[in-house]
DNA sequence: TTTATAATTGAACAATTGAGCAAGTTATTA
DNA sequence: TAATAACTTGCTCAATTGTTCAATTATAAA
């Protein structure tokens, strides 16, 4: 016989007081979203090491594929990424892009990050 | 006419000192995986809601699902992820286990995120 | 024993992701 | 004006991810 799962409601409930208050505590699927967003860019390792070579300075995007070992479309790419979600911000000078971070809070999180894997 | 970009080392560098001495700071790989793979962790709203629910208590699996309105089955394969991690452990009672926080170490990194986000 | 229940697991699936290729854009240089 | 250089972008593909389905395990109750 086949048990349904899929409809969660008819499941057996051990502590439906407790489940009811911590529904209501989680946050709402916006900041839900806003927050996993949040740590989804910093979950690859690309990104990453361009938040933390631009943590130094500004950079080409040119030397910025030169530090990660990648090309310049795939850097490029992620850079899209980090300028749409407003963590990098650029200035064109002559046919070369100057990135630098837009939003140092972002460097407080990774740093949280290195502290956790130091522990 | 192609221009090769796979080969990173021909690209004109534009700060070379620069580069080199980034090169050297950025984290080890080792360092490097451990630290996405904490982010990677975070970046799934389901994995994030559950650690968010056992901050505040032990659940067992069944109140998890109820909680994030997930199946039991989606509920576990998560839980068998942080349990790998190490993130999360669990005491079996009957036929029911009952899961807790092995590291609450990971909610400052959690409360660094909503931080973030509430900036 | 038999039946039911809580949880786990493996396989399959769709959806998402990251990177490369090749073409396009813009600015500089010859 | 033509050629080159720095960067961007659209497309594609392989790999990974999260979920569901179905089967299984382990415990408890009938």
């Amino acid at each position: 016989m086949v048990k349904k799962q899929s409809d969660v409601c008819e499941l057996f409930c051990y502590n439906k007081a407790k489940v009811n208050s911590l529904k209501k505590s989680l946050p709402s699927p916006d900041r839900l979203t806003r927050l996993t967003d949040i740590f989804k860019v910093l979950g690859d390792s690309t990104r990453t090491k361009i938040l933390l070579a631009l943590s130094k300075g500004e950079l080409c995007v040119c030397d910025i594929s030169h530090v990660l070992g990648l090309s310049l479309s795939a850097v490029s790419h992620q850079l899209r990424m980090l300028r749409n979600l407003k963590l990098v911000k650029y200035r064109n000078e002559g046919r070369m892009a100057f990135y630098t971070l837009d939003n140092e809070h972002i460097m407080k999180l990774v740093n949280a990050g290195i502290r956790h894997i130091s522990k």
